[in-house]
DNA sequence: ATAAGACTA
């Protein structure tokens, strides 16, 4: 492959026509000067990686480099994919607007969205919209070159573009039609694809790029404090007291560190609407503050050496000795005795499911003489670019989901961020101009206990959709597909288990270690959802139930899709869309049902305005109901495209279900979540465990611990004795369980037959006839789990005969 | 008597 010039080499240069001010801004790019050593590269490799860090410019010249070669040519696209939306559509703009091409030509593909047409010629898309375009079209044909940005943030769907692309590459490369692939970085950390031989077995080329960053001075604290919230706030404070104009960006873990903090920020510095109405300055950014009057104004620049800032005596504090420690190696801010002008502070939270309009805040600037810090979570590390940061305060500590991959049980645990995460965090400071970035903790600390890099995506996330999709893809061997970096064995093993129970796989007659795709597993793989999900959606056949499931799937699958910050108004809410009969039966769902039938008729009525008052009313979560209602929306084109004869309208009003679909969609639930039931614990069952008697306490089919009914569940107080879960956690050793439907246990060997076990048919009670419905009945001795099969005890259960 | 960080088809 190498040395040998393809038929890229020969390909028509594209003219393109660039104002004079993007050739002036695009020549401070240092990746300018690589772009003749890139495109040899490409033209003589398949594959090539191309590290270069935030600054460079890779994300935005190297597709330019490409469609100017002439890569374009042909009827043949350039594909790039980035692991998130935003991403996708603001590069796509730029290099729309760098080219001087319009938006038909340099477009973009997101799940909902995008503005591709028939004369694209270059394509950003997330990653999983090129991994869907795999599954129909296997070599890529409309592509000339794949560019796959981000690819050190080691996301599910870039790994497994990579390992799929590497074989799409060989097999164009036999059909003399070649793909070039190009794998984008931003770390040197690139051994996973370069070193590795059954990716590739002649390592690609790695080009290095310089970037355009400014220099960052890190400070590490002396000793490591306890509590980093109360140092934070310490830090921010001398920050703000004795450095030079710029903003701060506070690295926390969570949401309500952000908002405790927030707060405690904004006591201590006030800001009042008057601030910046009073103050006359223009770009006049080193007047002193001497009068109290003129709070507002910006801070004074200060000699770094120099701590004896000018101030009205009125405004000085000291801050005792203890409380701030005098623990630092760095000299730059003082720590004895603190001077304090209490000069306002433009304090913005930041967390990813914070309102738009909230989170846009950021990009606005802060009002007149106001320097601005915003306290953020993670989402302020790769997704949103704060402007004009100049300090970070970083906590060193990050949330995140652990797994089990046996039980499925998760858990959220705050654990130090790896070293790659600490220079992502500190890098921030340096955007604009050199930066500061202060972490919280000691540089032993860090060297010994902090890990190099996060784990891949792949090794810390359930995998089973993952497989599903796979399989469906003709992969037919997980374990010798060319991962970056495979899942363990064991996890794999464990996911086809579960797909196997739910029907989606089956083992081979033949190879005993090979599972085969089910026809109703093939199905499951072409909708957008987690498997559990997707079996429900394929079970929803009748079109009268099938509105509602869609429904219950589309807001199920969303990332925290109940409540919103009004917690009073959600209680009464959910309290009345699930009080009785069966539709207190069908538990939490009914309430997601309800949300969504009243979400969508009010979006129907008077759009967004109309959603955002109906979220207010009730207490919904707007940012995720709306995302619920895109993706019921998706599915039903979807649907509507695959099966023409459902004919489904997307703003349909919908009236509550009658008892009987109630019933029907319990059922459906059950089948697509026959893996998560739970039967809760006798009397005497408690008594020997020692749990009060008035506890939702219960078994689950796969588990040996004893699991909880969380308190946001509508069947927290009426506690059925068999239910299904969507969702299982742990908190300080404990279980819970949610998002809970009540099902019957004589459903069991009808719906979820797979895991449920009958034993033998009980003489006493005898099997009697019915003469209402005139059927014979049974009582039978059952089992119910697949994990510890005899854990449950066994169970009578009345069966039609 | 109330796990929630951030991504995505």
């Amino acid at each position: 492959m190498s040395g040998k010039i393809d038929s890229a080499a020969k390909k028509q240069p594209v003219p393109v026509n660039r104002t004079p001010e993007i050739i002036e801004s695009r020549s401070k790019l240092p990746i300018i000067g690589e772009e003749q050593v890139i495109m040899e590269a490409i033209s003589e490799n398949d594959v090539i990686i191309v590290v270069g860090e935030t600054g460079s410019g890779k994300t935005t010249q190297v597709p330019q480099f490409l469609y100017e070669a002439g890569y374009s040519n042909g009827n043949k696209m350039i594909g790039v994919t980035e692991p998130r939306r935003i991403a996708a559509i603001s590069v796509s703009q730029r290099v729309a607007e760098e080219l001087n091409e319009t938006t038909d030509i340099v477009s973009y593909l997101i799940r909902f969205e995008g503005n591709t047409g028939t004369n694209t010629k270059i394509k950003f898309m997330t990653d999983g919209v090129l991994l869907k375009e795999i599954q129909s079209d296997f070599l890529l044909n409309k592509y000339s070159a794949i560019i796959l940005d981000e690819a050190h943030e080691r996301r599910v769907f870039s790994d497994i573009l990579i390992g799929i692309l590497s074989r799409i590459v060989r097999l164009r490369q036999k059909r003399s039609s070649p793909l070039k692939l190009i794998i984008m970085s931003a770390t040197l950390k690139v051994d996973d694809f370069s070193k590795n031989q059954k990716l590739f077995p002649q390592p690609p080329p790695i080009i290095e790029l310089s970037s355009r960053q400014f220099p960052v001075t890190i400070h590490f604290n002396k000793k490591t404090p306890h509590d980093y919230l109360a140092e934070a706030y310490n830090k921010i404070y001398k920050i703000h007291s004795n450095l030079p104009a710029g903003a701060i960006l506070v690295f926390l873990t969570g949401k309500l560190e952000v908002k405790q903090l927030v707060s405690k920020l904004r006591k201590a510095f006030p800001y009042r609407e008057t601030d910046s109405t009073d103050s006359k300055i223009g770009s006049n950014n080193k007047c002193k503050p001497s009068i109290k009057k003129e709070i507002g104004k910006p801070l004074p620049d200060i000699n770094l050496d120099d701590y004896d800032i000018e101030m009205h005596s009125e405004d000085e504090l000291i801050i005792s000795d203890n409380s701030s420690n005098d623990d630092e190696d760095d000299d730059e801010v003082p720590s004895k005795v603190m001077k304090f002008s209490s000069k306002p502070l433009w304090v913005l939270p930041l967390y990813s499911m914070l309102p738009a309009h909230k989170q846009s805040k950021i990009f606005e600037p802060p009002p007149l003489g106001c320097r601005m810090c915003v306290v953020s979570t993670n989402v302020a590390e790769l997704s949103l670019t704060i402007p004009n940061v100049k300090y970070v305060v970083d906590c060193g500590k990050t949330k995140i989901r652990e797994y089990d991959p046996l039980t499925s049980v998760s858990r959220f645990s705050v654990v130090w961020e790896s070293k790659a995460s600490a220079n992502q965090r500190a890098g921030r400071a340096g955007r604009t101009s050199p930066g500061h970035c202060y972490r919280l903790f000691s540089s032993a600390l860090f060297n010994d206990e902090f890990p190099e890099w996060n784990l891949p995506e792949i090794q810390t996330t359930p995998i089973d959709n993952v497989i599903l999709q796979m399989k469906s893809m003709k992969i037919d061997k997980i374990t010798s597909f060319p991962f970056p970096t495979p899942p363990d064995k064991q996890t794999i093993l464990e996911a086809e288990k579960r797909l196997i129970t739910l029907g989606a796989l089956e083992v081979d007659k033949n190879v005993a270690e090979i599972n085969n795709i089910t026809p109703l597993g093939k199905s499951m793989a072409a909708f957008p959802l987690s498997p559990h999900y997707a079996k429900m959606l394929c079970l929803s056949k009748d079109r009268s139930l099938l509105q509602y499931m869609l429904f219950i799937i589309s807001a199920m699958s969303v990332q925290e899709y109940l409540p919103g910050d009004n917690v009073d108004a959600w209680k009464k809410t959910k309290l009345s869309w699930a009080n009785k009969g069966e539709f207190l039966l069908l538990g939490d769902l009914m309430v997601i049902l309800r949300s969504m039938g009243g979400a969508s008729h009010a979006m129907k009525k008077s759009g967004l305005g109309g959603l955002q008052e109906y979220c207010t009313k009730t207490g919904l979560h707007q940012k995720s109901i709306l995302e619920a209602w895109k993706l019921n929306n998706q599915l039903i084109n979807q649907l509507n495209i695959n099966v023409p004869s459902l004919n489904l309208n997307t703003d349909s009003d919908m009236t509550p279900p009658t008892p009987i679909q109630v019933k029907q969609i319990r059922q459906i639930v059950l089948a697509g979540m026959l893996d998560r039931v739970a039967r809760r614990l006798t009397t005497n069952e408690l008594n020997r465990n020692g749990i009060r008697p008035n506890k939702a306490a219960y078994y689950a089919s796969n588990l040996t611990a004893i699991v909880y009914i969380h308190n946001s569940s509508v069947l927290k107080r009426s506690k059925p004795e068999w239910l299904v879960y969507q969702e299982i956690f742990e908190v300080q050793d404990k279980m819970y369980i949610k998002g809970l439907t009540a099902i019957e246990p004589e459903w069991l060997p009808v719906y979820a037959n797979r895991l449920c076990k009958t034993l033998k048919v009980l003489d006493d009670p005898m099997p009697s006839y019915d003469e209402e419905t005139g059927k014979m009945f049974c009582t039978v001795n059952a089992t119910y789990g697949n994990l510890l099969t005899n854990f449950y005890p066994n169970y009578n259960l009345i069966l039609e005969l």
